[in-house]
RNA sequence: GCUGUUGUAGCUCAGUCGGUAGAGCACUUCCUUGGUAAGGAAGAGGUUCGGCAGUUCAAUCCUGCUCAACAGCUCCA
């Protein structure tokens, strides 16, 4: 690979120029501190990390003077060298070198693997390969952070410090990867939230969301948006508890299998649990009464908020919090209505994420290796029914072994957002256990009692999550269905206040959400304001617009759209909202 | 939960090598009636620097514990 110019794009390329940025990196260390241990360095999506076992914790100018002697290095063009030791030499190589972490990869490593190590300088490393020829090809490196990792990733081995960096072939490639993380920061929901002041967490309740008057515009769109199209296709709605006897959750399977994500409480002696799922409420609701055959599929949805004790360190905005609320839906079904449930399910969440523009990929999740209930032969059967239904619609997917939840296999739906980072929201999952653990039974056409099968499935994921992507996806500037402001008039002078006045008493009345800005104050200051709020239409209301009875409008992605009557312009925004254009 | 960093006015932040704190924005009042990203002036605003202890004549600044946020790990909708 040596001699081609370099391609950045093929993927093995890219690693292999990441892979050597990290040993220049693992090189400059031990030149700075000799007594640092190494463990791994491999490259990584986006630029490579190595781990590090040093008493000493690396700062920020520790960062700053290892990307110098790292750019010594790269300078200084050490050619890499690869050599092989058979097993004894290299166990000794790394011993001599005080490499416990090396010692103890090799000593993991199978019997027949060859062990290869590479070489630059003096410094050597444990490595399959493959790099580039020379530390010189390296040519911008940029050292971004330093974080805590435990050794092999098991959160009961020793912590180690990670540095995080990456490189590219030249400096402006890597000025425009970090030119891209700003953009990352400037959409962060966390950070709009609070700037259009949709939500709030306070450290009186970390991961407890509060929703904001102009964050409930949103969600309240959106869960309206939810119950009509679920109306559409057969669903129905129920509310279930947040509070049951902790006698269900045994029942459920939750108690063994879930307990430690779960909040418990006491009512007058009695254990009960915060729901930290909404199948067990729906299971009640099904055994109210006796089902027939002909009463299938049911598809009962709820918007349920669930209660998950998370780890503090996992908590972040809305995406990661200890309340949130479940777009879930529970379908009972016969055996033979399985795929075409499935089936529909796919449908309705193409539908969904299409409307906001998002692309997605499929991933089947199968059994986990502990935690599950059911016998094999059941997993065996969902996961068959769920795969097949995927490839009947022709759509392809990708198997994330042992990631199903404890009851049932499942489909997940990852959608990538405007700047092409992935989020799991939809999932639908295929449930044999839960209808027998709850003994759930109808009358079949043979009089007989028999077991429905069950699908749960959530479209957005959670409502607070989902908003939290929407968020950065649209960089704040919802479309304007879910925008919290659709219009915002902005009066010249205050001679032209009455008539702003009545065009949002119009708007008004069709039930546009407008505001007038009618303070004291310039025009262009108005203006500055009403953009840094996002909102969408910012109508601009002077001598020249009340005399000809017209706005002057300005969309927030469009920009600058010109003047339109106030009746063109009301038709216009009832027809968009009623679209969701 | 773990490792590291941070925590000062509603927001964004400065500051004190220990002697009881400041800026800009926002807010209030006044002047200004101004056409596409900040007109001017004055004023108010911190139970005093996340909380609790400790060291000290004296702590926002030092020490310990604790809470929260941030980055990553682990885990996950």
């Amino acid at each position: 690979m040596a001699k081609e110019k370099f391609d950045f794009t093929n993927e093995e390329m890219r690693n292999a120029y990441r892979h050597t940025t990290s040993h220049i990196l693992a090189q400059a260390v031990k030149n700075l501190w000799p007594e640092a241990k190494l463990a791994i360095g491999p490259a990584i999506e986006n630029g490579f990390y190595y781990d590090i076992d040093l008493e000493h914790k690396f700062t920020d100018d520790d960062l700053k003077k290892i990307e110098k002697e790292m750019k010594k290095i790269m300078k200084a063009g050490l050619p890499l060298e690869r050599f092989e030791l058979p097993r004894e030499e290299a166990l000794k190589l790394m011993a001599e070198k005080n490499e416990d972490y090396k010692v103890e990869l090799i000593n993991d490593l199978p019997e027949d693997e060859v062990i290869s190590f590479y070489k630059q300088g003096d410094f050597v490393d444990l490595c399959a390969g493959p790099h580039v020829e020379k530390t010189s090809v390296i040519k911008a490196v940029k050292l971004t952070s330093v974080a805590g990792a435990y050794w092999r990733g098991d959160s009961n081995n020793k912590m180690l410090q990670r540095i995080y960096g990456t490189s590219f072939p030249s400096q402006e490639e890597l000025d425009q990867y970090l030119a891209k993380i700003e953009e990352a920061k400037k959409r962060d929901h966390r950070k709009i939230g609070k700037e259009m002041d949709l939500f709030a967490i306070y450290e009186e309740g970390p991961g407890f969301p509060f929703f904001l008057p102009k964050g409930m515009i949103i969600r309240n769109e959106l869960e309206k948006f939810w119950r009509e199209e679920h109306k559409k296709r057969g669903y129905e709605e129920i509310k279930t508890p947040l509070i049951l006897n902790e006698q269900l959750w045994h029942t459920s399977g939750h108690w063994d299998n879930y307990k430690d994500n779960m909040y418990f409480t006491k009512i007058d002696d009695e254990d009960y649990a915060i729901k930290p799922m909404n199948c067990p409420g729906a299971m009640l609701v099904y055994k109210r009464k006796m089902h027939s055959y002909r009463d299938f599929p049911i598809r009962m949805g709820e918007l349920g908020q669930v209660h998950r004790h998370e780890l503090s360190g996992a908590l972040h905005g809305l995406m990661r919090v200890r309340t949130f609320t479940q777009d879930d839906a529970h379908i009972l079904m016969l055996p033979e209505q399985i795929k075409d449930e499935i089936k529909g399910v796919i449908d309705f969440i193409d539908y969904v994420y299409s409307l906001f523009g998002f692309k997605y990929h499929i991933e089947l999740s199968t059994r986990p290796e502990e935690k599950y209930i059911g016998t094999l032969d059941l997993w065996e059967k969902a996961t068959d029914a769920l795969r097949e239904a995927v490839e009947e619609k022709g759509m392809d997917y990708i198997v994330n072994e042992g990631d199903g939840a404890f009851y049932g296999p499942k489909l997940d739906f990852h959608l990538e957002d405007s700047i092409g980072r992935t989020w799991q929201c939809g999932t639908i999952q295929l449930d044999y256990m839960m209808p027998e653990r709850f003994n759930l039974e109808y009358i079949g056409k043979d009089g007989e009692k028999h077991r429905p099968v069950m699908i749960h499935r959530v479209l957005f994921g959670s409502i607070e999550r989902f908003i939290g992507i929407l968020t950065e996806h649209y960089a704040g500037k919802f479309p304007l269905w879910l925008a919290p402001v659709q219009v915002k008039l902005l009066t010249v002078t205050d001679k032209f206040v009455p008539y702003a006045k009545e065009v949002a008493e119009k708007l008004e009345a069709v039930g546009i959400r407008v505001e007038v800005d009618d303070r004291n104050e310039k025009i262009g200051y108005k203006l500055r304001e009403a953009r840094n709020e996002r909102v969408t239409y910012i109508a601009v209301i002077g001598e020249r617009e009340v005399e000809a009875n017209t706005l002057s409008l300005r969309h927030n992605v469009q920009g600058d759209i010109g003047e339109m009557g106030v009746e063109e312009f009301k038709a216009k925004l009832v027809e968009d909202i009623e679209n969701k254009a």
